[in-house]
DNA sequence: TCTGGGGTCCTAGGACCC
DNA sequence: TCTGGGGTCCTAGGACCC
């Protein structure tokens, strides 16, 4: 029989919390933040959702309803929200065993040899802690397996007067009374095409699913679906995933903020995104042996559609910017077609490979000396003194195409010029 | 005027081989 | 005319997540 424990750590409305961190009299007042480019609704505040603003709402269709109703709005700011995630993990971090950090604002944390009787208690101190420390609230689920402990922690979201934001599922005599009510839907690991296969089958919440007969699961459902019901049955088979990995491919792309037509334009995007990418690319010390460019018009605009690709084999790999910007810049040539109003383009690097792993080919072409050299004082710069401090020409100097932040929050914790001035 | 971005995993099916 | 079957590897695309 399985005698894990395992509890869940999900920051309430975290981007919105993080705002109100350092804006305090934003408590109590509904709060969004926006994607990239202003465009939708990415996070919500309790006092937001009850005014009825949907995940993903399109912002240009609820500005007047926020103005009218006193919500305040922001754009995203993911350099104050990463630097508030790196703490919030390092905390939680000295509170247990193992974790596994599984996005910027949940962790896995192993409550395994934590008496049954402890587990509230032990998530209750946590909490406190974690508020204290750094003014984000979270709510914690605690279940034998992944996916249990993921429905408690909606009920601890859910109900957050009567639980205090923690739900130990250990506690509840009767678990099939909280999956009786709890959608299908809603499972961690069912989207909306499954759900809607599931109802097919009649299989409308958590319970039906939990009680469903194996051998049409088995026949009717691919294996993630099968090890969320023996999940749902305190089954385990997702391990903590403890290890810190290397990504196995990075993007860079964007929206642009006004339509963009010409190829000099698209060209100084993707030099853009490359620069960006190569960047993490050097960070994990890895090269690329691929690389991928795309780009799309605007879907939702009633336009001629046009969207492709291309990809080019790097047979040695890079992590230099500047071979990268060739290879890329021979993608855009590829695909691009005139005449076309293009709404967003971005690169992706794939085939990833540790450097240190690269074998040694007499007869390719590795990054040049000189071109390792060039990327550490680039990297180097642009650590010390700012973000593109130094760049690359086919960048641009000042893009028009750039994206639209009208409401983003100083970086209070991560530039010194925007730390918070205190008072005399 | 204005609708995000960055990831992972899985599977089906094609290509290829013997 | 008739033209196997099984295995592996790779890739594109689907589905899902936050």
């Amino acid at each position: 029989m399985n005698s894990q424990k395992v509890a869940l750590a999900d920051c309430n409305s975290f981007f919105c919390s993080c705002e109100r961190v350092f804006q305090p009299q934003l408590m109590n007042r509904p709060v969004v933040v926006l994607s990239n480019n202003d465009g939708c609704v990415v996070s919500r505040t309790d006092e937001a959702k009850a005014l009825g603003i949907q995940m993903g709402a399109p912002y240009f269709q609820i500005k007047d309803f926020c103005k009218r109703n006193n919500v305040a709005v922001f754009s995203s700011n993911y350099s104050l929200y990463g630097d508030l995630s790196r703490r919030i993990m390092k905390i939680l971090a000295e509170w247990v065993p193992e974790m596994e950090v599984y996005s910027i604002d949940e962790a896995f944390l192993s409550f395994t040899g934590i008496k049954e009787e402890m587990l509230t208690d032990h998530a209750q101190k946590i909490r406190e802690t974690l508020l204290q420390y750094t003014g984000i609230p979270v709510s914690i689920g605690i279940g034998p397996t992944k996916v249990l402990a993921k429905v408690a922690n909606v009920v601890a979201k859910k109900n957050k007067l009567s639980t205090n934001c923690v739900y130990n599922l250990f506690e509840n005599k009767n678990e099939d009374n909280i999956l009786r009510k709890f959608p299908v839907e809603d499972i961690w690991g069912v989207g909306r095409k499954t759900a809607q296969k599931l109802s097919f089958h009649r299989i409308f919440t958590a319970y039906d699913l939990k009680y469903s007969n194996d051998k049409r699961i088995e026949r009717t459902f691919t294996r993630p679906i099968r090890n969320i019901v023996k999940e749902l049955r305190g089954q385990l088979c997702m391990e903590l995933d403890l290890s810190a990995h290397d990504k196995k491919q990075i993007i860079s792309s964007r929206s642009f903020g006004k339509p963009v037509f010409k190829m000099e334009d698209l060209q100084e995007a993707v030099a853009h995104h490359v620069s960006t990418a190569a960047e993490k690319l050097r960070k994990q010390k890895s090269i690329a042996r691929a690389i991928l460019v795309f780009i799309q018009t605007n879907a939702f605009k009633n336009t001629p559609q046009y969207h492709n690709s291309a990809t080019i084999t790097l047979l040695s790999g890079s992590s230099a910017t500047n071979k990268l910007i060739k290879s890329a810049f021979c993608c855009l040539q590829e695909i691009y077609k005139t005449g076309y109003e293009y709404k967003k383009v971005g690169v992706i690097f794939m085939d990833l490979q540790k450097k240190s792993e690269t074998q040694l080919d007499l007869f390719q072409m590795h990054d040049s000396a000189k071109d390792e050299v060039l990327m550490q004082v680039l990297d180097h710069v642009n650590a010390t003194e700012g973000k593109s401090t130094l760049k690359f020409a086919a960048c641009g100097i000042d893009p028009f195409w750039k994206m639209l932040s009208k409401m983003k929050s100083p970086n209070y914790s991560t530039r010194w010029g925007e730390i918070p001035k205190v008072n005399q």
